[in-house]
RNA sequence: UCCUCCGUAGCUCAAUGGUAGAGCGCCCGGCUGUUAACCGGUAGGUUGCAGGUUCGAGUCCUGCCGGAGGAGCCA
């Protein structure tokens, strides 16, 4: 029976059994400290020459970074090691004598360190970051699950674009064409239509030549889309959920927080409500900052962050300029230059993180915009009966799951945020 | 696709146009509380590739390949 480092605090004075790889080794001779990791923790073992039996301490002597082994001894608590604990190591069991591992200590490059992502993925500090992605991923789950959405999964396989804009995947569907999606959005309109209030949460790919921190070919979104829901309600959503990702974070990862140095006083103030700028306003504030910047543009990394950091938490952009957005968006009734959406600047320069808006429920206006935006009719065939067979006002939005990570870890870069990006240049391991 | 920067030991980096080096890692030795431990020693090189200038190129020039940061596009 093994014991786990993370629940090593129940075990104090008991001999435990543990599977681990050894991280790090120090010896000084007549004692070793053994670095041991078991992908829940990392606890210090020690092994003092004249308390084991040579066996034990030349196979501990004979030991190279991440060998993998069994070890028993007495767990201890001790102010001296980091995490709090000890193990007086009375057992050594190596399963393997691992080969000269090629990731150090020391520091590394990025091409080197992204070569090994398979190994990389061991260091505390991506385990740390993985830890908080799927604590992410849990808290948003469970809020969607306790507001009653439905989780639906839509293709990955498309006979076309969602959105007709960027560069898709393209592949072969047996004798006809076919893309990866870039978004499940418009299956999931036809999945609000069934099960009222539904989310995605899957993979989307973009064969775009994007080179930023914040962009990755393959990347994961969550898409709820909700029947009956307006503009406002929308936004409302949003905020109430992505605040509970937060404050969940906070509460259950602290550690992790901690181990990658994120300052947490900036999550803090992440509680809804939060603030709303129009496109209008946003504008007026970017000249009014020394910003060169004209209506009916679309806003580029530097604008973001300038307008990000006129606020100490996440900040709505809304009615943006209808010929800058989606096809599907509703215009604002009383003013249709502008459509009813928004998008969720995160703070700290982060970028976008959110985008959603209230759809089009009237059907002449959408067959006006599938003329104006030149898409092919006939492979809107299904999205059109949505507004045919009892259209109602809809809404949802999509949440970019790395951003978040990248965000809320305080990351300088999006690739840590996933276990193998898949990034321009960039398909092993 | 565009702009800027960078490719030297396994890794991170030095080296006025003049004998290719250090730290870490590996291996050997030392050390009873180490915290990226420390101390001593050994081994380790087609300086990204191809051309050019020069008595002489890691260093200067041209092209290519690879990478990083940014832009655009987006989440």
């Amino acid at each position: 029976m093994l014991t786990t480092i993370g629940n090593i605090s129940d075990h104090v004075g008991e001999s435990v059994r543990l599977g681990a790889w050894l991280y790090n080794k120090r010896s000084s001779g007549k004692i070793q400290f053994l670095q041991l990791r078991d992908g829940t923790g990392f606890i210090q073992g020690v092994l003092v020459k004249s308390k084991v039996s040579p066996d034990i301490w030349e196979a501990a002597s004979d030991l190279t970074q991440e060998s993998s082994l069994y070890a028993e001894g007495t767990v201890r608590a001790d102010e001296r090691a980091p995490s709090g604990y000890e193990l007086d190591i009375t057992s050594l069991e190596v399963i393997q004598k691992a080969e000269e591992y090629p990731i150090s200590l020391k520091e590394h490059g990025v091409e080197f360190l992204m070569d090994h992502r398979h190994l990389w993925i061991r260091s505390p500090r991506q385990r740390a970051v993985l830890r908080i992605r799927a604590e992410i991923t849990r808290a948003i789950q469970d809020w969607l699950d306790k507001e009653n959405f439905t989780l639906v999964d839509p293709p990955v396989l498309t006979p076309s674009s969602c959105e007709g804009t960027t560069n898709l995947f393209h592949t072969k569907y047996f004798d006809e064409d076919a893309y990866l999606t870039q978004s499940g959005q418009l299956y999931m309109e036809a999945a609000a239509m069934a099960l009222g209030r539904v989310y995605s949460f899957g993979p989307t790919f973009r064969a775009e030549k994007s080179k930023t921190r914040r962009h990755l070919i393959e990347f994961w979104m969550i898409e709820p889309e909700m029947a009956f829901v307006d503009h406002e309600e929308n936004l409302r959503i949003q905020e109430n959920m992505l605040s509970h990702v937060v404050q969940h974070v906070l509460k259950e990862c602290g550690p992790e927080l901690k181990t990658l140095g994120r300052d947490t006083a900036p999550l803090e103030n992440v509680k809804a409500p939060f603030p709303r700028i129009t496109y209008d306003e946003a504008v007026e504030l970017l000249n009014r900052e020394g910003m060169e910047f004209q209506w009916g543009e679309d806003f580029g990394a530097p604008h973001e962050t300038k307008i990000a950091e006129t606020f100490d938490r996440p900040v709505f952009i809304t009615h943006y300029p209808t010929d800058i957005k989606a096809f599907y968006m509703k215009p604002d009734p009383s003013r249709p230059e502008v459509v009813l959406c928004a998008d969720l600047i995160a703070p700290e320069g982060y970028g976008e993180i959110i985008g959603g808006s209230q759809r089009i429920d009237d059907p002449a206006l959408l067959e006006e915009r599938f003329i104006q935006h030149r898409l092919d009719r006939k492979d809107y065939e299904w999205y059109m009966d949505l507004r045919k067979y009892g259209t109602v006002p809809h809404s949802g939005f999509g949440l970019g799951l790395e951003r978040t990570v990248a965000w809320i870890a305080g990351l300088d870069h999006v690739r840590e945020t996933i276990p193998f990006p898949r990034m321009l240049n960039r398909l092993y391991p």
